[in-house]
DNA sequence: TGTACATCAGTGAACGCGCGTTCACTGATGTAC
DNA sequence: TGTACATCAGTGAACGCGCGTTCACTGATGTAC
């Protein structure tokens, strides 16, 4: 009984791993069961003793990667004010290696477009983040809070931009500009 | 023979005014040829006789919007410098009724996250929107166009979280602190 | 001018396809005695 | 310890549905004489 339950869970670790991935880059919608089990080397048909339906895995892995992409944006050495987290998250956002999924690309830009068309509980996992990201960078009063969102946008908007217009030198153009008005 | 044509045309013109108005709430892949035929009173069956297929539409639907918004963005009346082209760019595209559709809504922000997985025509007519709506915000030297590419990510990041997050205080806050940034 | 025929914008049913979901089955693993 | 049965993670075929696209048809408009 033992062996078999730890295996299962982890075949649904694996599920969970291959959708966060398809999340990255196409959203919540696009990604199909059957593509998102062949990543994790399953079939279809497998897919329901794991989880209810689609939705279910979606906003799973959604609340996983919200939840474990707070380190790498606030960096993972501590920085001491909040000027300092802005800027370090702005270095590691705005980079060619984030557009490009070099390193673990943020969701963000492939998600938040569908919210309005999609269960709102997908929007209430994102605005949660969106505000802890904030606070994250603020300093302690109203105009540190105001610095810190017009950052998100600018980050947000600036890599969406970058990831839509591909490798280019247009797309570093664009990162490279909204880093020096972050940081 | 002539009153035939015109008539034709000016169904055509309904069709393509439809595709914007989808495009615009849920971008270039989700609107289904059959609800832009019936949003201008017309049935499937009889799109083809117009185009050639969903992407000849679409493409013309995006072009057509494109041209069109550069009056928008920089403002009816034309502005003296550039500075004031982003300042009336900015409280243009984050007021609260852009945001909820008062007034015509931007596209980009259900479009740009598709771009990667559509054809790449898609992609060419929006790079060149981009490129334009910098120049007609930038100064005439490089810390110009910066500034016009921030202002332009940060517009974007900021409709984009706002539309994601609905219309409420967080979203009102987004909108007002890349206001603040940019103006 | 009036009638017979031609044109063609738009209809509505059908197609093949991929989707999310269901379900009968399999075969490896675990339990009972 | 060895054998017979139970469990259940995963398979693969099937379902109903909406999609983009096709096509035979209709009926209002235009042309010919």
């Amino acid at each position: 009984m033992n062996i078999r339950f730890d295996q299962k869970q982890e075949t649904r670790k694996r599920i969970v791993e291959s959708a966060t991935q398809a999340i990255r880059e196409r959203g919540l919608d696009d990604p199909s069961v059957g593509e998102v089990m062949a990543g994790a080397g399953l079939t279809v048909g497998g897919f329901y003793a794991h989880f209810e339906n689609k939705d279910a895995l979606m906003l799973e892995a959604l609340r996983q990667m919200m939840a474990h992409r707070m380190d790498e944006l606030t960096g993972t050495i501590p920085a001491t004010t909040a000027a300092e987290r802005r800027t370090l998250a702005a270095r590691y956002y705005l980079s060619r290696k984030h557009r490009d999924g070099v390193v673990d690309r943020c969701p963000l830009p492939s998600v938040l477009s569908e919210l309005n068309r999609l269960d709102p509980k997908y929007r209430d996992v994102v605005a949660e983040h969106i505000d802890a990201w904030a606070r994250a960078m603020a300093e302690d009063d109203a105009d540190g809070r105001r610095r810190a969102l017009a950052a998100i946008a600018t980050m947000v908007g600036a890599l969406t931009l970058a990831r839509a217009l591909g490798p280019t030198p247009f797309s570093d153009e664009v990162l490279a500009a909204a880093k020096a008005a972050v940081a």
